[in-house]
DNA sequence: TTGTATGCGTTATCAA
DNA sequence: TTGATAACGCATACAA
């Protein structure tokens, strides 16, 4: 059996309450009786026991705040879902979890939501904008004694306290990878990505460059364009691309815009049978590798990726542990029709 | 805030005692008084809270069995892995688990293993062999009180609470998809099982000619060969078939063996850039991978195969809630090099 | 500076 | 058949 403050208060010849006040370092101890404290329960290892803690948290009523672009946005569906399964796992350990969406990458909204979300939270949750007033609300949270983790995307400079989600590079490499066995090594690829201004989509661009130059020399980039992530733009630009360039055969979308890019291909190659690689499971790119389109779609746990980053929060809360890492990347899952 | 046993007891003017002997089917309890709890309890909608329940189990000692077929099989190391942290997770809630693991599949003495770790034990979680005498076993087993859960294989005909491991058609199926995709669609397969005998290995392979039949007509089965997932058989089996099947350019490799099958392949086919994929992640065949030999990994998330295995004894002991599936499947899973 | 008492929700024991 | 009480481990308000 493990060791109990209860033991080591009755070793150390005094109350449970001072043990208490020397471990959680509450102060208000006598130097000599908080040497002895520590002593002793260095000695026998003790470690709290996290149904105590989560019995006695109860009684405060602590909140974790979640706050997520992710309005029309179906990748979100999954994370939130992650979300919400692991509030329903910590209900009964002394934590609520509330849950905000918005919509639309806009920043002094989302600095109008985070400061909004973050009072009357102990933690908070966000997939923040890459931008100093982000990081300037994030810092301030921080300040005022909320913890922040990020999730799905990080920003740099706060002291938010850990990053949950995807390995950018990693993903863009796994497509790289996936695509070199697709084609047997010889390709003319055209990538669609969303934005030259999103930070993820150039490391996947980065990861995919790696990868074809180290193993697989007979794969050349033909073309980039940019959609925005919008399907109307992703037609247009896989259209005029595809035009240009008769050589492509093989399109790596980085982005969203999955459906636009694949009703382009089929009205300007009618006949071909192009590779074509996404990334992130939603019911168009599903639909899309069950049709034969598109031959793989790369994921990144999204339900994990949200159930995480509430357990972590929670850990940190009702046990004060710092997480063991400063980010958690997820896997990067390879899905074809048969393993969808 | 949720509904607890102690308003419940005030709203209708009985102790708490009466109440818990009301909803855990203690008996002892006068039938309209009964009713009257039952009524208040369920128009409340109680639901018992998991960290008193935890806080109140360590007085009882409970202890999760593993009684394992691993030793010498590195596929189980990460299902130990998700066993023992598991173990971790719940040390605090008021279980133990005790891990034994035996070598060989031999039907006498697995059940000699089953008996022995059984008593003493509130639940076991075992990899079964499926086989009458060991079906008994487990049956006793659960006569008795224990709860069994079966883990990376089930066995049929028996009264285990579930089971929780791979999905060996859909496996199959994933292997026959992606030697599609690598293959283009054309090729002349040599399979490498393990044996006809296990009925893991007839489904991968079940599973793998339902989806060459059904999208890759130009995918034909040249030959079959089984190792009995040795190395040197495999070795042996592999070359045998290669000169024999001259046509053979893919290889898959249904169960262990990798490393032996690869060797033949170097041996007598040594300029060839064979399309050849496997199961399970172990250090050779990760080796192969990136040595470039094996092209994809199918893998069944062995960790957490081990670790919910626990997490679901652990909810029927503590909180006796009955898994909500009779079968728990792991993903497919396709490793290639960029994100092994 | 230290100790005591109480509560978090559930369960086991003992007395009535 | 029922109720009262203590215990599980931790946290905290309050008393000393």
């Amino acid at each position: 059996m493990s060791v109990t403050i209860k033991q080591i208060s009755e070793l150390c010849g005094v109350s449970r309450g001072t043990v208490d006040r020397v471990l959680n370092n509450r102060g208000k101890v006598k130097p000599e009786t908080e040497q002895k404290v520590r002593e002793v329960a260095d000695r026998l290892g003790y470690t709290p026991n996290m149904a105590g803690k989560a019995l006695a948290a109860r009684k405060r009523d602590l909140v974790i705040g979640v706050a997520l672009v992710a309005k029309g946005n179906a990748f979100f569906d999954d994370v939130l879902s992650g979300i919400r399964q692991a509030g329903r796992e910590l209900a009964d350990y002394g934590v609520r979890v509330s849950v905000h969406t918005m919509k639309g990458y806009d920043v002094s909204q989302q600095c109008r939501m985070i400061r909004e979300v973050g009072r009357g939270v102990h933690a908070l949750i966000v997939n923040p904008i890459n931008d100093p007033q982000v990081a300037a609300e994030i810092d301030a949270l921080t300040e005022s004694g909320v913890c922040v983790i990020t999730v799905n995307t990080d920003i740099e400079n706060t002291r938010r306290l850990c990053y949950v989600g995807s390995d950018y590079i990693r993903g863009g490499e796994t497509a790289g990878g996936m695509l070199g066995l697709l084609t047997g090594g010889k390709a003319n690829v055209g990538i669609v990505t969303g934005s030259v201004k999103v930070l993820g989509h150039n490391q996947r661009i980065a990861g995919f460059r790696n990868v074809i130059r180290r193993k697989y020399p007979g794969i050349r980039v033909a073309d980039i364009q940019e959609t925005n992530d919008d399907d109307d733009q992703a037609f247009e630009m896989t259209g005029k691309m595809l035009r240009i360039h008769p050589e492509i055969d093989t399109i790596f979308i980085v982005a969203a815009g999955v459906m636009g890019v694949c009703r382009a291909v089929r009205n300007f190659r009618p006949q071909s049978n192009m590779a074509i690689v996404c990334f992130d499971k939603t019911p168009s790119s599903e639909q899309l590798l069950r049709a034969g389109m598109v031959k793989a779609i790369i994921c990144q746990q999204p339900f994990t990726q949200g159930n995480k980053a509430v357990h972590l929060a929670y850990d940190y809360l009702v046990s004060g542990k710092k997480p063991e890492h400063d980010s958690f990347f997820m896997k990067s899952e390879i899905k074809i029709e048969e393993n969808l």
